[in-house]
DNA sequence: ATAATTGCAAATGCTTTGCTTGTGA
DNA sequence: TCACAAGCAAAGCATTTGCAATTAT
């Protein structure tokens, strides 16, 4: 019993196979897949489970709180477990690869910012896009 | 002639009706509108000018880098005028009312985080989301 | 004149949902 | 048992596009 199923049997969330499924491809998963990559990834080891499965499953997830959302700029919602720590994301406009970073100096500033036009911060976006450097 | 339309010319893109009307609504916005309510301020002058359109002129001005657009977490692309100086917004969460600011500091960091990584920064997102304090 | 632009409606791509059947606790 | 979940296909939403008719230069 993965990490999310742990947290789901705490919650009272009911533990289907397609969800177990969902929930060990997502705690294996080392990138942040979208659906349509979840869902191959679970029909792999089970080739009936259904993309509508999976898009219900990931929201169950995001709500309760083990796995997070990103909206990138590419049109679809890319997932990840969530971090136990906030980061933040530099997505490679060539490849695609995403590399998590976490700068403690930027949310500080951004805190401050949100202070000074009179609102407290609940949540935040920083996306860097950018291109590897050759050396 | 508005300086959306004075672009327009010299970039030699062809000037119709429905365009002029876009550029105008655009101009004279103070908000962040999306494409349905810039479609409903345009059809206020027009009433024959179709969403198509809107859209398809909002990604003409937007690839000639006379307005940018915005994919906050609100479902719809929103749009500005391209504006002299960069800047960030930070997003009522409860009124949806966008604040505009600017802050070099972070900027300064987003380059330097990226330039740490490998990455030469071509873009970035900062969003901020929060609530009004109430005094 | 004529290549570009419009309007319309149909198509798209991602995501959600209604409904019937299946199933975990 | 039985409320909840899954599968399927249909529906939703924002956005794009094919095509015939219209228009700017």
């Amino acid at each position: 019993m993965n990490s999310i199923e742990k947290i789901c049997s705490q919650k009272g969330v009911r533990l289907t196979d397609q969800r177990k499924l969902v929930a060990e491809v997502m705690s294996d998963a080392k990138d942040h897949p979208d659906v349509d990559e979840l869902h191959k990834r679970v029909t792999k080891i089970d080739p009936k489970v259904s993309v509508a499965t999976v898009y219900r499953t990931v929201k169950l997830f995001e709500e309760a709180g083990i796995i997070e959302k990103h909206d990138f700029k590419s049109g679809k919602a890319r997932y990840e477990r969530a971090p136990e720590e906030h980061h933040d994301h530099l997505i490679d406009v060539n490849s695609g690869e995403i590399i998590e970073f976490v700068n403690e100096e930027i949310e500080k500033l951004q805190e401050n910012v949100a202070k000074k036009l009179g609102y407290k911060l609940v949540d935040h976006r920083l996306e860097l896009y950018g291109t590897k450097i050759k050396k």
